[in-house]
Parts: C-alpha cells; sequence; structure tokens
DNA sequence: GTCATCATGTAAGCCGTTACATGATTGC
DNA sequence: GCAATCATGTAACGGCTTACATGATGAC
C-alpha cells in the first residue's frame, strides 16, 4: 500500500520484521505476485527506459541507489527483478477483504486484520471489533465448560482453563480497542462542533 | 486410547465436547482412519458373528444397547458401520509422536499436546516444557521489538503489545506446571524412602 | 574467476476443506 | 412408506511447503 516492493524484499522484509514466526516460502510470493497481477491488483512498475522494473525505482536498496551499481554492465537496472505497484483496483480489494470477516476467517486472521486496521474507516473498525467480541464470548463460554468437565483428566482441564485465560484477556484488549475508538470518535465530534 | 471408536462418532465427539472450534470433517477423519489401518496403528474390531464391527462393541450409543436394535431385521451389527481399536504398534506411535517437539509442530499443537500429556511419562513432560518455555522466552523478545518499533503504526504495534501479553500468559502457565511437576516428583521421591 | 547473495520461478506433495454419491437404520 | 439421521467413503480443489532449476550481481 505504501510503497512498490519485489518479491524477494517481501520475502525478506517479513523475516526481518516479524522474525522466523512470518516464514513466507518463495513457493507461495511469486505465485500469489502472479495471480495478483492477472486479477489487476498489481502491476509491474515499468523502468525509466521502458523495460519493466529497475532498481531506481522503489526498492529499499534504491533509497539512495549506490554508486557502484549504476557503473556496471549498461548502465539500467537489473533485468531479474520484478518490481510491483498496487493499482487501484487491488486497493478497493484489498480493504473489502479487511473489513469483510467472511472474506478472510476472523478466527485465524483477526490479528492481521487489526495490525493492518489503519487502513479501515472508524466505522468498520468498530464493527469488526463488536463481531469479534460475540464471537469470543461465545468461545469463553464454550471453553469454560472444557475446564469444568470432570470427565477430562487434569491435563485436558487445565489447557481449556488456560485457554479460557486466553479468551479473557483477547476480551480485555478488544474492551480497550472499542473504548480508544469511541474516545477518538467523540473527541472528533467536538472538534467539529 | 481408551476404547474403540468409528469414524462417524469421532466427528460427533470431538463437536459436542470441543464445540464448533473442533471441526474435523469426515474428508479428513475417513482417509486418516483407512491410512492409520493400512500403517497397523489401527484395525477393524470384528464382531461376535465374525462380521467386521457390530453395534455391541465398544461403541458409545452402545454403553446399554437399545432393546429396540436388538429386535431388528437379522438382530446383528449394522454393516455399514466400522469400528476401529487401537493396536500395540499404534500406541507406541502415539506416545512417540506426542513426545517429539518436532514430529508435531509444537507452535501450533503445543496446547494438544498437554491436553493429552496424561499419556507421557513425568520425565518426558517436564522435558516438552522446559524445551517450549525455551521458544516463548525467544518469542517474547521478538515481539517486543514489534511493540516498540516505531515505524509501525498505532495498530500494529496494539497487535504486537498484545501477543507480548498472550506469550506472557502461556509463560506464566508453562511455569506453574512445570512446578506442579516438580513438586508431585517430589513427593513421589518421599513416598519411595 | 569464483563464491555468496540476490532474484525469479516451477513441480511435487501434504493436509485439510467442501461437495458429491451412496446406502442403512429408526421414528412416525 | 417416507423422512431424518446415522454412516462411509470419493473427487476436486485450495493454499502452503520443500525441493529443484536457473540466472544476474557484487565482493574479493
Amino acid at each position: 500500500m505504501d510503497r512498490d516492493h519485489h518479491g524477494y524484499e517481501i520475502r525478506t522484509q517479513l523475516r526481518d520484521r516479524l522474525g522466523v514466526w512470518a516464514n513466507v516460502s518463495f513457493g507461495s510470493i511469486y505465485p500469489a505476485l502472479a495471480r495478483l497481477e492477472r486479477q489487476g491488483c498489481v502491476e509491474a512498475v515499468p523502468s525509466s527506459d521502458g523495460r519493466l522494473s529497475s532498481l531506481s525505482t522503489g526498492s529499499l536498496s534504491g533509497e539512495r541507489a549506490s554508486l557502484r551499481s549504476l557503473r556496471t554492465t549498461s548502465g539500467i537496472g537489473r533485468r531479474g527483478r520484478k518490481v510491483y505497484r498496487i493499482t487501484e483496483r487491488g486497493r478497493r480489494d484489498f480493504v473489502s477483504m479487511l473489513a469483510d470477516p467472511a472474506t478472510l476467517d476472523d478466527g485465524k486472521n483477526f490479528s492481521l486484520r487489526m495490525a493492518l486496521a489503519q487502513y479501515l474507516t472508524p466505522n468498520t473498525r468498530v464493527g469488526l471489533l463488536e463481531r469479534r467480541r460475540g464471537d469470543l464470548i461465545a468461545r469463553l463460554a464454550e471453553v469454560r465448560v472444557g475446564a469444568n468437565n470432570e470427565q477430562l483428566d487434569l491435563y485436558a482441564r487445565g489447557v481449556m482453563e488456560h485457554a479460557a485465560q486466553g479468551v479473557e484477556l483477547d476480551l480485555a484488549w478488544i474492551d480497550d480497542m472499542l473504548s480508544t475508538e469511541r474516545r477518538s470518535q467523540e473527541s472528533f465530534a467536538h472538534e467539529a462542533k
């Protein structure tokens, strides 16, 4: 959303910034980029000489393109590197996926959604938070049943009990975010007055 | 491990006991049972009349086989139902998978492992807990970096901060379990003296 | 000139899902 | 006799991984 990228960079950035836990493989990234390009969500960035992609356009290492690279072979960018930019359609699809809990399954991806919540409107954020809150309350009731089920042994009950604490922590976080959202909405209304 | 089961029952039990969160589909269960049978980890239970599987053997609804079902058609079990029992080899494989954090990836399955920890030896449990503890401490350091990374916006940092609290909760749980394990080992040693 | 790293891609395979096809049992 | 539910299985597909194949660039 913020600047252009190429596949290799996306992987290294994810690893460097989020650690080994965000391990996305090349076999996942390149086919995804190809699919997004077919769908018109991203497009290859043409370089200054008319070919597709170059060192100089928007890549991280080109923040101040090294003098050395400007001296090489023909003076043009590396033909191997393919830089993509997001299209208008890509932005639309991204935001609508982010806003729809059905498109991008909430249970597994709620944290991802929240990490990207800056791209949503305040109302959409509140809607997502309230929906998630409802899901978690249902979940809490279920794990409590498990935690008190005397058919289960101590270890299994311990897992359930711990799961319940995890859900409670999630709920506290949600409630915290909800009150923050509402406070900022109020202060906005206050300013507008 | 504790009694015989058939595929349909496994699914309904998982759903009834653990709720919609433990949704394993038939398309997953039946192929898995077939594979386990090929590998010799489970075997079909022969019924009293020599055929494979019947109502009367170990199934839930057969806890006290309903009088009605004993009166039906031929009086023998439903030919459609296939009840499996675990073999010695199955028990061995189960425990060794449960004990090896590499075979069954820990990050995603630690809770599952702990829910089944009754089948492990005290030493194996302590080993798994200590290993997990190390992983979580590394993870905590990583998410703290993210939580304090000012390149990230408030929402992304909030997710990191919340992730850190989740890891801290996990760590407290691990430490609790470790001290419980050690206490029970001590009391065992005490009795043996 | 050669080795590490940067960079893109394809192929095979694993594991799970949904959807489909089929048939037995039970309740009314 | 008919519908609901119990019960087993197959087929197509999705998404991700590992392993493989290939080549350019940069450092020394």
